[in-house]
DNA sequence: GTGTGATCATCT
DNA sequence: AGATGATCACAC
Protein backbone atom coordinates (compact mmCIF):
# COMPACT_ATOMS: atom_id res chain seq x y z
CA UNK A 1 0.00 0.00 0.00
CA UNK A 2 1.15 3.37 -0.71
CA UNK A 3 0.33 6.43 1.36
CA UNK A 4 -0.13 9.68 -0.27
CA UNK A 5 1.55 12.59 0.75
CA UNK A 6 0.08 14.62 3.69
CA UNK A 7 -1.74 17.48 1.88
CA UNK A 8 0.01 20.86 2.31
CA UNK A 9 -2.53 23.32 2.50
CA UNK A 10 -6.55 23.26 3.60
CA UNK A 11 -7.40 23.79 0.11
CA UNK A 12 -5.48 20.95 -1.18
CA UNK A 13 -7.12 18.68 1.59
CA UNK A 14 -10.14 19.83 -0.24
CA UNK A 15 -9.90 19.60 -3.36
CA UNK A 16 -8.60 15.75 -3.03
CA UNK A 17 -12.27 14.97 -0.81
CA UNK A 18 -13.78 16.67 -3.72
CA UNK A 19 -12.80 14.69 -6.27
CA UNK A 20 -13.59 11.38 -4.94
CA UNK A 21 -17.34 12.66 -4.32
CA UNK A 22 -19.48 10.69 -6.63
CA UNK A 23 -17.03 7.36 -6.02
CA UNK A 24 -18.42 4.34 -4.26
CA UNK A 25 -16.27 2.53 -2.09
CA UNK A 26 -15.33 -0.56 -4.03
CA UNK A 27 -13.79 1.99 -6.73
CA UNK A 28 -11.85 3.45 -3.70
CA UNK A 29 -10.84 0.20 -2.27
CA UNK A 30 -9.44 -1.63 -5.92
CA UNK A 31 -7.33 2.43 -6.00
CA UNK A 32 -6.01 1.31 -2.59
CA UNK A 33 -5.80 -2.40 -3.52
CA UNK A 34 -7.62 -3.35 -0.57
CA UNK A 35 -10.40 -5.89 0.00
CA UNK A 36 -13.75 -4.81 0.64
CA UNK A 37 -15.24 -6.62 3.61
CA UNK A 38 -18.37 -8.04 3.37
CA UNK A 39 -19.90 -5.72 6.59
CA UNK A 40 -18.14 -3.96 9.28
CA UNK A 41 -19.30 -6.29 11.86
CA UNK A 42 -15.95 -6.76 12.29
CA UNK A 43 -14.14 -4.08 11.30
CA UNK A 44 -15.81 -1.28 11.92
CA UNK A 45 -13.29 1.94 11.27
CA UNK A 46 -12.66 0.13 7.66
CA UNK A 47 -14.62 3.42 6.22
CA UNK A 48 -12.46 5.45 7.98
CA UNK A 49 -9.15 4.10 7.60
CA UNK A 50 -9.76 4.01 3.69
CA UNK A 51 -10.55 7.56 3.60
CA UNK A 52 -7.53 8.57 5.90
CA UNK A 53 -5.16 6.43 3.16
CA UNK A 54 -6.64 8.37 0.37
CA UNK A 55 -6.49 11.58 1.85
CA UNK A 56 -3.24 11.24 3.30
CA UNK A 57 -4.19 11.29 6.53
CA UNK A 58 -1.04 10.94 9.11
CA UNK A 59 -1.09 7.25 10.03
CA UNK A 60 -1.32 5.56 13.47
CA UNK A 61 -1.19 9.61 15.35
CA UNK A 62 -2.14 9.56 18.83
CA UNK A 63 -4.49 12.05 20.43
CA UNK A 64 -4.00 14.51 17.74
CA UNK A 65 -5.38 15.80 14.59
CA UNK A 66 -5.72 13.73 11.43
CA UNK A 67 -3.63 16.18 9.84
CA UNK A 68 -1.81 18.14 12.46
CA UNK A 69 0.11 20.64 10.42
CA UNK A 70 -3.29 22.00 8.97
CA UNK A 71 -5.06 21.71 12.78
CA UNK A 72 -8.08 20.09 10.49
CA UNK A 73 -9.98 16.65 12.05
CA UNK A 74 -11.20 14.29 9.00
CA UNK A 75 -14.41 12.45 9.92
CA UNK A 76 -16.94 10.34 7.62
CA UNK A 77 -20.63 10.40 8.26
CA UNK A 78 -22.99 7.84 7.53
CA UNK A 79 -26.26 8.87 5.58
CA UNK A 80 -28.82 7.78 4.04
CA UNK A 81 -29.43 7.88 0.26
CA UNK A 82 -31.29 11.34 0.53
CA UNK A 83 -27.97 12.45 2.41
CA UNK A 84 -29.54 12.47 5.59
CA UNK A 85 -27.64 11.71 8.59
CA UNK A 86 -28.30 8.31 10.15
CA UNK A 87 -25.78 7.66 12.82
CA UNK A 88 -24.25 9.48 16.09
CA UNK A 89 -20.67 10.65 15.36
CA UNK A 90 -17.88 9.59 17.89
CA UNK A 91 -15.39 12.38 19.14
CA UNK A 92 -13.17 11.52 21.71
CA UNK A 93 -13.10 9.05 24.78
CA UNK A 94 -13.91 10.90 28.15
CA UNK A 95 -11.88 10.05 31.22
CA UNK A 96 -13.88 10.36 34.45
CA UNK A 97 -11.49 13.36 35.34
CA UNK A 98 -12.93 15.32 32.95
CA UNK A 99 -11.50 14.83 29.53
CA UNK A 100 -8.68 16.88 29.10
CA UNK A 101 -10.25 19.88 31.25
CA UNK A 102 -13.30 20.87 32.83
CA UNK A 103 -13.64 23.93 30.65
CA UNK A 104 -15.24 23.84 27.34
CA UNK A 105 -12.46 26.45 25.91
CA UNK A 106 -9.67 24.32 26.72
CA UNK A 107 -11.40 20.83 26.55
CA UNK A 108 -10.77 18.05 23.70
CA UNK A 109 -13.68 17.93 22.69
CA UNK A 110 -13.44 21.82 21.37
CA UNK A 111 -10.20 21.22 19.85
CA UNK A 112 -11.63 18.00 18.18
CA UNK A 113 -13.95 20.33 16.50
CA UNK A 114 -12.68 23.02 15.78
CA UNK A 115 -12.01 22.49 12.20
CA UNK A 116 -13.49 19.28 10.40
CA UNK A 117 -13.25 18.05 6.96
CA UNK A 118 -16.73 15.77 6.74
CA UNK A 119 -17.25 13.60 4.22
CA UNK A 120 -21.11 11.83 3.71
CA UNK A 121 -20.75 8.01 3.28
CA UNK A 122 -24.03 7.49 1.26
CA UNK A 123 -26.41 4.58 1.76
CA UNK A 124 -26.28 1.60 3.57
CA UNK A 125 -25.92 -2.23 2.70
CA UNK A 126 -22.83 -3.45 1.33
CA UNK A 127 -20.15 -2.02 2.06
CA UNK A 128 -18.95 -1.03 -1.44
CA UNK A 129 -21.87 0.35 -3.05
CA UNK A 130 -21.93 3.29 -0.89
CA UNK A 131 -20.97 6.28 -2.05
CA UNK A 132 -18.78 9.11 -1.03
CA UNK A 133 -20.49 12.18 -0.86
CA UNK A 134 -20.21 16.18 -1.37
CA UNK A 135 -17.19 17.09 1.48
CA UNK A 136 -17.89 20.25 4.24
CA UNK A 137 -15.10 21.94 5.78
CA UNK A 138 -16.77 22.85 9.18
CA UNK A 139 -16.26 25.10 12.13
CA UNK A 140 -19.54 25.50 14.01
CA UNK A 141 -21.23 28.87 14.08
CA UNK A 142 -21.70 30.50 17.25
CA UNK A 143 -24.78 28.87 17.46
CA UNK A 144 -23.39 25.64 16.86
CA UNK A 145 -20.60 26.52 19.82
CA UNK A 146 -22.86 27.69 22.39
CA UNK A 147 -25.04 24.57 22.58
CA UNK A 148 -21.61 22.27 22.48
CA UNK A 149 -20.33 24.64 25.34
CA UNK A 150 -23.24 24.30 27.15
CA UNK A 151 -23.79 20.35 26.99
CA UNK A 152 -19.88 19.72 27.14
CA UNK A 153 -20.60 21.86 30.60
CA UNK A 154 -23.07 20.10 32.38
CA UNK A 155 -21.79 16.72 30.99
CA UNK A 156 -18.00 17.17 32.14
CA UNK A 157 -19.24 18.14 35.42
CA UNK A 158 -21.80 15.21 36.26
CA UNK A 159 -18.58 13.13 34.54
CA UNK A 160 -16.36 14.81 37.87
CA UNK A 161 -18.89 14.59 39.99
CA UNK A 162 -18.21 10.89 39.62
CA UNK A 163 -21.89 9.97 40.03
CA UNK A 164 -22.09 7.04 38.06
CA UNK A 165 -26.02 6.81 37.43
CA UNK A 166 -25.82 10.25 36.39
CA UNK A 167 -24.35 9.17 33.13
CA UNK A 168 -26.53 8.83 30.72
CA UNK A 169 -26.84 9.10 26.77
CA UNK A 170 -30.27 10.05 26.92
CA UNK A 171 -28.74 13.94 28.17
CA UNK A 172 -26.67 16.81 26.26
CA UNK A 173 -28.99 18.34 23.23
CA UNK A 174 -25.69 18.08 20.63
CA UNK A 175 -23.40 15.94 22.53
CA UNK A 176 -23.98 12.74 24.40
CA UNK A 177 -21.86 10.51 26.66
CA UNK A 178 -21.54 6.68 25.79
CA UNK A 179 -19.63 3.72 26.50
CA UNK A 180 -16.90 3.05 24.88
CA UNK A 181 -15.25 0.01 25.27
CA UNK A 182 -14.04 -3.60 23.23
CA UNK A 183 -16.36 -5.61 25.58
CA UNK A 184 -18.75 -5.41 28.27
CA UNK A 185 -16.73 -6.09 31.04
CA UNK A 186 -13.82 -3.81 30.04
CA UNK A 187 -13.74 -1.04 32.81
CA UNK A 188 -11.48 2.16 33.55
CA UNK A 189 -10.59 3.53 36.98
CA UNK A 190 -12.22 6.96 38.47
CA UNK A 191 -13.26 8.51 41.68
CA UNK A 192 -16.65 7.65 42.75
CA UNK A 193 -19.08 10.38 44.05
CA UNK A 194 -17.57 9.60 47.84
CA UNK A 195 -13.71 9.72 46.46
CA UNK A 196 -13.10 6.52 46.27
CA UNK A 197 -11.67 4.81 43.51
CA UNK A 198 -14.13 2.61 41.53
CA UNK A 199 -14.10 0.65 38.22
CA UNK A 200 -16.33 1.93 35.32
CA UNK A 201 -17.04 1.37 32.26
CA UNK A 202 -15.25 3.50 29.51
CA UNK A 203 -17.67 6.16 27.87
CA UNK A 204 -16.89 8.75 25.14
CA UNK A 205 -18.01 11.82 23.13
CA UNK A 206 -20.51 11.73 20.64
CA UNK A 207 -22.47 14.38 18.49
CA UNK A 208 -25.82 13.46 17.98
CA UNK A 209 -27.06 12.53 14.42
CA UNK A 210 -29.52 15.45 15.02
CA UNK A 211 -27.24 17.75 15.45
CA UNK A 212 -24.74 16.74 12.42
CA UNK A 213 -28.29 16.70 10.20
CA UNK A 214 -28.60 20.07 10.64
CA UNK A 215 -24.81 21.06 10.23
CA UNK A 216 -25.22 19.57 6.75
CA UNK A 217 -28.69 21.18 5.97
CA UNK A 218 -27.03 24.35 7.08
CA UNK A 219 -24.05 24.07 4.82
CA UNK A 220 -25.67 22.37 1.64
CA UNK A 221 -29.83 24.10 1.52
CA UNK A 222 -28.98 27.39 2.60
C1' DG B 1 -4.69 0.22 29.15
C1' DT B 2 -5.57 4.35 26.02
C1' DG B 3 -5.74 6.17 21.75
C1' DT B 4 -7.52 5.95 16.80
C1' DG B 5 -11.54 4.57 13.43
C1' DA B 6 -16.77 3.85 14.11
C1' DT B 7 -21.13 0.58 13.55
C1' DC B 8 -23.90 -3.15 15.64
C1' DA B 9 -27.73 -4.91 18.48
C1' DT B 10 -31.53 -4.09 20.95
C1' DC B 11 -35.20 -1.63 23.12
C1' DT B 12 -38.53 1.71 23.09
C1' DA C 1 -37.42 4.41 12.78
C1' DG C 2 -34.65 6.71 16.16
C1' DA C 3 -31.89 6.50 20.01
C1' DT C 4 -29.15 4.27 23.67
C1' DG C 5 -26.02 0.99 25.24
C1' DA C 6 -22.68 -2.54 23.62
C1' DT C 7 -19.11 -3.96 20.75
C1' DC C 8 -15.04 -4.82 16.92
C1' DA C 9 -10.13 -4.04 14.99
C1' DC C 10 -5.67 -2.11 15.16
C1' DA C 11 -1.50 0.92 16.81
C1' DC C 12 1.32 2.06 20.55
Amino acid sequence: MKLRAPPTSEDELFQRARRLAGRDLSWLAKRLDRPVPPDLKHDKGWIGHRLEEALGATAGNLADCDFPKLGIELKTLPTDENGKVSGSTFVCGAPYDGGGGRHWESCWVRKKLHRVLWVPIVGGGYVGSRRIGTPLMWTPDAEEEAILSADYTELARILHSGELDQISGKRGQALQLRPKALHGDQTTWMLDDEGEWARAMPRAWYLRAKFTRRMLEKAFLL
